[in-house]
DNA sequence: AGCTATTTGTACGTATGTATT
DNA sequence: TAATACATACGTACAAATAGC
């Protein structure tokens, strides 16, 4: 098969091994490789995108440190991991259920808790008053032991008093609310977005620089539609998608 | 305010001034600059980075390259565009009807068109025999003469003979199937993804490289669950949102 | 076992880009 | 604007490991 050159842009503030990398986790993640479950020769690669070797080298080197791949001498590159995470977005999300059996070890870790007056545009969302008390909670949610996503959450703090112990017993949102009396809530709306993650991002989910991440901001009603949680979730964008099914 | 460090990591692939040219990006798009429409001095943001001015120099040109900012010798630095396009996505999604009033002029463009063999991929979503003949269309869409999203869309060959004809006469998709007899569709599945700009992107969606682009799957159905177009369409991430309400 | 082709690993030299001073 | 240091990218050559014959 003829595969024809693949476009990298040179001298744009990308690196060439970078641009490479990406585009080879893209086609692991779309199971282009899924056939020989190998990535092609460094050589046949440095074909496609019009470089040389080494920096062809220079991006497995990156995956290999990401635990994308691995290399065997005399053997070619293996994929070591290829699956991206299915997020279904509907009214009935949680995170947890979403990965379903996706993933076998799910986590939710607190990285800090807050309690602060709501921002004017928060309160608006949460429907209470502007100033009014809110918990923060900035969490971790792991499967398999890496993590996919980076929530912030706010909850409104009158009516959800003991949301961070509720929520570091659990792990999740989910068993936390029914710990604290509210057993089913609705996903009101959700608003997607995708942008270059920030430091923080590059330190909690393990991600190099330039990496891209979707944004995900969600309002959780309950079932008399009164809202409950606002937040906003960055997921590593070549590990995740979402999908809507109507 | 007291904004502290901004973290920007060296020699990781990404050169510093596209990290910042990036960081900046999104700070406007998220209304961080609202109060004043300037982005901050020079001297400010280097400090802000780390960096020297030099480098924050490198980042604004690029920004102006790109017609986000206008720099103005002596005032500072203007902010040219900041808001984002918002595409509702549900069963009753439509591009034109979508955007709605955000945009006072809508055009969709036809790049080209052919007729081909259906992909095992594409068979199995539109529910039809492997090979089976299918039309594409790559379109390009603008709104008020800026371009936001490229597609490709994939319609059974045999319904929709004359679609190419359809879609250049009216510059629509819900039209054109109104042409060929088609009075209603409804969205059945939609996948979002997140990704960097490929060459063909940066072309057509007059982006710079390094560029991040929000890409959409999605499968539209007949009123009796007939697949009849599927559609890969790819937007400018800075330029727009999705929005998923239940 | 040897031989060869394939594939990854290592080394050196050169040119250019990036960032600071 | 110039000098400096480091990263990026290319070219070439050869070594080492693996697989097939």
């Amino acid at each position: 098969m003829d595969v024809g050159q693949i476009n990298v842009q040179r001298q744009n503030g990308v690196a060439l091994w970078r641009q490479i990398a990406d585009r080879i986790r893209a086609s692991i993640a779309n199971g282009e490789y899924d056939a020989t479950g190998m990535v092609p020769p460094e050589m046949v690669l440095a074909a496609q995108f019009g470089v040389n070797r080494h920096t062809v080298r220079s991006a497995l080197a990156a995956l290999a440190q990401e635990g994308i791949v691995r290399a065997m001498q005399g053997r070619g590159t293996l994929i070591e991991r290829k699956e991206r995470l299915n997020f279904p977005i509907s009214q009935r999300t949680r995170f947890t259920e979403g990965i379903g059996d996706q993933a076998r070890k799910k986590e939710g870790l607190l990285l800090s808790s807050a309690e602060e007056p709501a921002s004017a545009a928060l309160a608006a969302s949460l429907r209470i008053a502007e100033g009014a008390p809110v918990i923060r909670l900035e969490t971790l949610r792991k499967a398999d032991r890496r993590p996919v996503s980076r929530s912030t959450n706010w909850f409104p703090a009158g009516r959800f008093a003991g949301m961070k112990e509720a929520y570091e017993a659990s792990g999740s949102i989910t068993a936390a609310f029914q710990a604290l009396g509210l057993s089913d809530y609705w996903r009101f709306s959700t608003e997607i977005t995708a942008t270059h993650a920030d430091g923080a991002d590059l330190a909690d989910l393990q991600l190099s620089p330039g990496a891209i991440i979707l944004v995900a901001r969600a309002l959780n009603v309950d079932p008399d539609g009164v809202p409950v949680q606002y937040a906003v979730s960055r997921f590593p964008a070549d590990m995740v998608q979402f999908t809507i099914a109507n």
